[in-house]
DNA sequence: CGAAGTCTGTGAAAAATATCACAAAGTATC
DNA sequence: GATACTTTGTGATATTTTTCACAGACTTCG
């Protein structure tokens, strides 16, 4: 295991390596090399050794990676072996989606409170979540040991709304709204742009067949 | 103006560009140096200048960009000059939240037909979009003249979903399902993964105060 | 109009990331 | 247990992307 600095992409891989093989496991398959499972998310062989090497040794050589023990070691490193709270502030369109998504769950991840500031929602009961006004975040953030965070309210609240997820003392938001957030060092922000990713495809789609297909 | 191959990172910043600019001209903001929407966007500001380097020189020497220019250039360079139908396939949590999302149509992105499996959704009316049998995909494809997709069904059944769009002739796909897709050759394919993302936060979370806050 | 200051555009350097390629270590087979 | 395969782990190499740094172009202001 190498002590270099592990590159955020690896990371990000590492999630997909891990689903994948969570499913294999569901089949009872055993082992899996890595050339396999690069095919199966789309990336090489190399990469997939080089990203598991950042961590450790989990393969055999000649033989490919026992999918149990695989599957158990991603899990430690990748914090799956403990349980993340997670505070919803935004209970609109998008909001009510991800209420409703049962998938987190599955992944030891869990929102545990929803907020918002419309009168109207405060009290709503979404499953064993009912809305709280945001004036509550810190209390609530204190008393259910949320670490993580999602804003889904509109772009012209959100850098207000992380504020005072910041003060509540969460350093961990996934931001929704399509603006760039301006956070103190050490709070560390992942944005979720459907809109810019639709675009990015329009782009594409824009120059096709002009010889740029692929961009390169 | 280069020749050479355009980072799609690029691209994705762009729009991000494109969107700052757009809000200052709605206040009568009239020019901004590199060095001014590099920190506006949280990126640097040679990152800005190299950016649009790829496409031309938009600036002038020490005074910076008008921001009437760079937006057409922009929205030339872009697509947003024109428009794109987008079909969605399924119908549920998020599927509504995006169609109720009128950010889209502000981008000249419109989603113009959607499509279900189950036989209770067709024929439920968001909108002024009624929901379709996901067998009428490839006539509205060429009837609206459709060219990006968005799924939106659950996971298992979005290889599936993939292989009908292209049939239909789409190529470009936004995918929200927690897959790698397999696709041919000139089929671009981009995903959203929140689950991950959320993932990724908790990564964080989980190595915080330990000398690797950032990774690196 | 000239001097002082600002800001772009872009090669060159650095850093980050991905790919290659192969020795070493295992497995499978007979 | 020797031979023929297979597959890992990892330096070395290649590629991609970001950052630096500065000459030259333009602005502003007295
Ligand atoms: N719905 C989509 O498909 C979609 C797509 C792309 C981006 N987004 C982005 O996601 C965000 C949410 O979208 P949506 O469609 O759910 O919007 P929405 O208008 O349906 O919901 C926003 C919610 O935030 C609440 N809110 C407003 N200000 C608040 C504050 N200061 N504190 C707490 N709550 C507050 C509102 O009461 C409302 O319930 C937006 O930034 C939007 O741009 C949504
Ligand atoms: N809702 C969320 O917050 C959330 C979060 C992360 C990921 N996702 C992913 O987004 C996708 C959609 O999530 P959701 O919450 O909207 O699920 P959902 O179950 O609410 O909706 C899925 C819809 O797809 C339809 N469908 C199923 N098979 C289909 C087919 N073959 N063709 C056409 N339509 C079909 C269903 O009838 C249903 O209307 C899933 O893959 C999910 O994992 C959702």
């Amino acid at each position: 295991m190498s002590n270099k600095k592990v590159p955020e992409s690896t990371i990000s891989r590492l999630f997909l390596y891990l689903r994948e093989i969570t499913e294999l496991a569901k089949i009872n398959i055993k082992t899996i090399s890595s050339s396999e499972l690069g095919d199966r998310t789309n990336l090489g062989d190399a990469q997939v050794r080089k990203d598991l090497g950042y961590f450790g040794q989990f393969g055999v050589t000649g033989a490919g990676y026992s999918i149990a023990d695989l599957k158990k070691s991603l899990e430690k490193i990748l914090g799956k072996d403990k349980k993340w709270n997670v505070a919803l502030i935004g209970t609109g369109h998008l909001g009510t989606a991800l209420l409703a998504y049962s998938g987190f769950g599955r992944h030891e991840l869990d929102i545990v409170a929803a907020f918002d500031a419309d009168a109207k929602k405060i009290g709503k009961k979404f499953g064993d979540i009912t809305v709280r006004p945001i004036s509550e975040l810190e209390k609530l953030t204190k008393e259910k040991n949320i670490t993580l965070s999602i804003i889904a309210v509109p772009a012209a609240e959100a850098q207000g709304v992380a504020e005072t997820i910041i003060k509540a003392g969460i350093e961990c938001i996934l931001n929704f709204a399509p603006v760039s957030l301006n956070v103190p060092e050490g709070v560390k922000v992942r944005n979720v742009d459907f809109s810019r990713e639709l675009e990015i495809l329009s782009y594409f789609a824009a120059n096709k067949g002009n010889g740029r297909e692929t961009l390169k």
